[in-house]
RNA sequence: GCGGCUAUGGUGAAGUUGGUCAACACACUGGAUUGUGGCUCCAGCACUCAUGGGUUCGAGUCCCAUUAGUCGCCCCA
């Protein structure tokens, strides 16, 4: 009674685990299409690998499960990407790899943050990372295949989000643009705001609370300010998007939650209107100095990540036709000391492929029969005390009347022919 | 980190202005059918109402705290 999970956290029971079974299912599908490989990362790394200078974002500052072991620091991981790219850094995968490097990753991420509809502390994410190459197709690509998982999950009230925050040359004119503007409204803007107008200018236009402020209006915009390059590629990623058939809005808000994002972002959200408060299902962005950064080369990559439970639920709510728990093709019933003879042949059977469960307990007939029902059985088989010492059974396909008696060794290859109609 | 709502058995839930039984349904177990099921009928199944305090002659029903869930803010997947 006192034991329970911690909050933020959920046992996924069995009667649930097939809804997981299925997404895994999907994403090795077009994982594999798009020729994506499996990496697998630590749970957790050094506290420096997240904890990255000048980063303005939540996440890192204060949702991080820190804990020290020595004098060492160490954090549960918050988020993908990071572990990723110190492992392409740390293996010099840019050498031993062909480029683009394309990596998918899935697993638990910890963020100490107030549960709700769509949040929980430890939670699942489903990963990509295209490293080496920089296309504006590849980023439309990228974003396809997210877009893909979704589709295939059944999830069609979707809106795609996408935005470019330039490159450095645009990102340094518009940071200076914006600070410009702000500093005579400085003391009309939220504490959290000020720290932003400190780190992270960019982030002060999708603030909530200010969001009303009239100044907000005049404030300068980035597709102002991005140079002819940024612009141009841009409208390439916009362009191949029209290619491929992904609709989209361009929403010059969005700028993510990440520091480490360059040019392009995108996020992909539901349209449902009862997908609550944290209604993005995936989100993501390309990043030029992250491979750096870990001591790799000048190298950019993209890359998204998908909540897992966020893409089950909106799935569900879709109607999205999950498999179902599968039958037993055999059940053997035990009336009286026979369980050595109900174990006999229920093992005959499994180590002939089939599905079996037998009664190992003492137990009324009817309930016996109960349990084959629920179960699904197929066939059943009946042992009673006379049968056990005569060394047979009786057998009947379930929902007909019929029973037939056969040699205890015989079940296997009966259920076998029958199998075969 | 902040705010709203909620908390009764395995499950879904009734519980009036605080005053003798904590309904009902499903599930489960057993029986009618002493060895043949999925229907029906009968019986059993919460010394207790998240936990800990308090108010009262008396609290599941009122108050406080704690814990958890849920929704929203923030943030994000």
């Amino acid at each position: 009674m006192n034991y329970q999970t911690p909050r933020g956290t959920y046992d996924i029971l069995p009667d649930e685990v097939n809804r997981w079974h299925d997404v895994e299912r999907v994403i090795a599908e077009m994982t594999k299409r798009y020729r994506y490989q499996e990496i697998r990362t630590p749970y957790f790394e050094a506290t420096s690998v997240f904890a990255r200078e000048n980063d303005s974002s939540d996440m890192v500052n204060k949702e991080m499960y820190t804990f020290t072991m020595g004098s060492d620091s160490y954090t549960l991981r918050p988020e993908g990407t990071a572990g990723v790219i110190r492992a392409f850094d740390q293996h010099k995968l840019y050498g031993s790899m062909e480029l683009p490097a394309r990596f998918y990753y899935m697993g638990a991420m910890f963020r100490h943050e107030r549960p709700q509809k769509g949040r929980q502390r430890q939670f699942t994410q489903f990963g990509v990372e295209n490293i080496g190459i920089k296309s504006p197709e590849m980023d439309a690509e990228t974003i396809a295949l997210g877009y893909d998982i979704v589709k295939a999950m059944g999830i069609s009230s979707v809106k795609v989000c996408i935005n470019t925050l330039g490159d450095d040359e645009s990102r340094a004119a518009y940071r200076n643009a914006l600070k410009e503007y702000f500093a005579p409204y400085l003391d009309q803007l939220c504490p959290d705001c000020h720290r932003r107008y400190e780190q992270n200018p960019l982030r002060i236009l999708d603030c909530k609370v200010d969001h009303d402020q009239p100044f907000m209006k005049g404030a300068p915009k980035l597709s102002d300010y991005l140079t002819a390059d940024a612009k141009e590629y841009f409208d390439r990623v916009l362009k191949a998007l029209d290619a491929i058939g992904i609709p989209y809005e361009i929403d010059e808000r969005l700028v993510r939650g990440l520091d480490y994002y360059t040019h392009t972002v995108f996020e992909v959200v539901s349209t449902r209107p009862d997908s609550g408060a944290q209604a993005t299902i995936f989100g993501g962005g390309r990043y030029d100095h992250f491979v750096e950064y870990y001591g790799g080369p000048e190298m950019s990559g993209i890359g998204f990540a998908i909540g897992l439970e966020r893409l089950i639920s909106l799935a569900a709510d879709e109607g999205y036709p999950f498999s179902q728990e599968d039958g037993l093709d055999v059940y053997v019933i035990g009336l009286g000391e026979v369980s050595r003879n109900v174990l006999q042949v229920v093992q005959q059977l499994r180590h002939e492929g089939f599905v079996a469960e037998g009664n190992l307990v003492s137990r009324g007939l009817k309930a016996q029969f109960k349990s084959a029902d629920r179960k699904k059985a197929k066939y059943i088989v009946i042992i009673g005390e006379q049968e056990a010492m005569d060394g047979t059974v009786n057998f009947k396909v379930a929902g007909e009347k019929e029973q037939m008696t056969l040699k205890m060794e015989e079940v296997s290859a009966h259920v076998k022919e029958l199998e075969k109609k």
